[in-house]
DNA sequence: TACTGACGTCTCAACATGTGAGACGTCAAG
DNA sequence: CTTGACGTCTCACATGTTGAGACGTCAGTA
């Protein structure tokens, strides 16, 4: 697996944090977790707390530090929700799980989650797929006006019909139509006065999703139910 | 003023992350923020967006990404209070503002704020100062069990009656005594059962600070209470 | 329409920086 | 006392980072 960004020393970083996410390590454990040379572990553990992205516990264990919690702060309220919806989506179907937005002639991946482990749909955070096929393109679709529905319609793999289906039931499903062997199910996300801004989908194989488990449906339906809620305190 | 971490390649991608906890960015904004070469800022965003810290929003600018909501998530909340509170307590009073902890033989700070120009007195996140000079030091020695206290004052540049006097009040102040020029004022912070658990300051010139206005005291008081205070939703 | 400038994205040789084997001091356990 | 594990630091050199510049696209203006 091919996890480079093409900057090592961010790789190297990130791989720091990320052990970190799980617990708090001394330099031995951070070493082991994440495989590096001990001194790089060091230096970059040291450099990543002079600039308060790690922290020294009273132990002097490396832990994450608070600047995380003042940078997330500053991150788009929605799109952290997007996030903690997809993970919670993801854990709760067992299958990949994505929030798009429409973007250009696009859908605009926003927020994305897979299992760790076994065959399934990967779609990267800031991926733009086509609005001509798929589950989330159908719901992106469904309710815009009939004009730029129209419009949307040339070419796509998806019917007018199957759009007024869409509108009825209130979600899509698409089997292999963006990608062969892919299906993925899709629920609107609607704010304030009822305008689609968003489809929250799940994917994965088309032997496993072709025929979704109620319970799926119903965790993909409240997910999109919740995104769809003004946030708490608001 | 050196700001470097000692890895280069950290201070510019963290440079990248500061610009946009202040407002999304375009390649071209993110390049006058940063002062990075346009191939540098580019590189490095991109990079910080395969790993999820950076994110693009749907007009293509690049944003916080949805990975520091995660892994904000598993801050140590305790500490996060601390940074709030430090934050909040400097923008109030006008002084730097930390949280110390007991650490070995010393004190650690665990949060810091300062005001972003001017005369100030800065102490990093996981400095270990004395705990024989300061307000702080003062706090945390004060409410100990005799015996600990004792050796505590052994060589201290505080007495046992100025520890009667912080006991009483419940604030303690320092002039120039950890720091020749510097002024301070500390509260406890106390955990469940009572116990002083940490100590809340701010830090200033003593021209400043020697007299420090029932304002800011109130200020400090208040931010020693909530941090005394269970978090909220347990 | 053509031109210009700004934008974002990419290349690649130069060289600056990051790397890790190993040194060193400290501490705990046997 | 010896040994091994730990954390911290050094420094030669290999590698990764850098940014001037190239390139294509787009929007604004003459």
């Amino acid at each position: 697996m091919d996890n480079g960004s093409g900057v090592g020393v961010l790789d190297k970083s990130v791989a720091v944090l990320a052990a970190l996410s799980e617990a708090p390590c001394s330099l031995a454990e951070l070493v082991l977790a994440t495989g590096l040379a001990r001194p790089t572990a060091y230096r970059l553990a040291v450099a990543l707390a002079h600039h308060g992205l790690v922290d020294r516990d009273v132990e002097g264990r490396f832990v994450l530090g608070s600047r995380l919690s003042e940078w997330a702060a500053d991150v788009d309220p929605w799109r952290a929700r997007a996030q903690d919806a997809v993970l919670r989506l993801r854990d709760e179907t067992g299958e990949s799980a994505q929030v798009y937005r429409s973007s250009g002639d696009g859908r605009l991946c926003i927020a994305s989650a897979e299992p760790p482990h076994g065959l399934r749909d990967t779609v990267p955070v800031g991926a733009l797929l086509t609005m001509k096929a798929g589950s989330a393109a159908q719901v992106l679709a469904a309710w815009l006006n009939p004009a730029a529905r129209g419009l949307m319609l040339e070419g796509a793999a998806y019917s007018a019909d199957r759009l007024a289906q869409v509108r009825r039931r209130g979600w899509a499903q698409s089997l292999g139509e963006r990608e062969a062997g892919v299906a993925s199910i899709s629920a609107p996300v609607t704010d304030g006065v009822g305008t689609v801004i968003a489809a929250v989908s799940i994917s994965g194989p088309i032997e496993r999703l072709a025929q979704p488990t109620p319970k799926q449906r119903q965790a993909l339906l409240d997910a999109a139910d919740q995104l769809s809620q003004p946030p708490p305190g608001s």
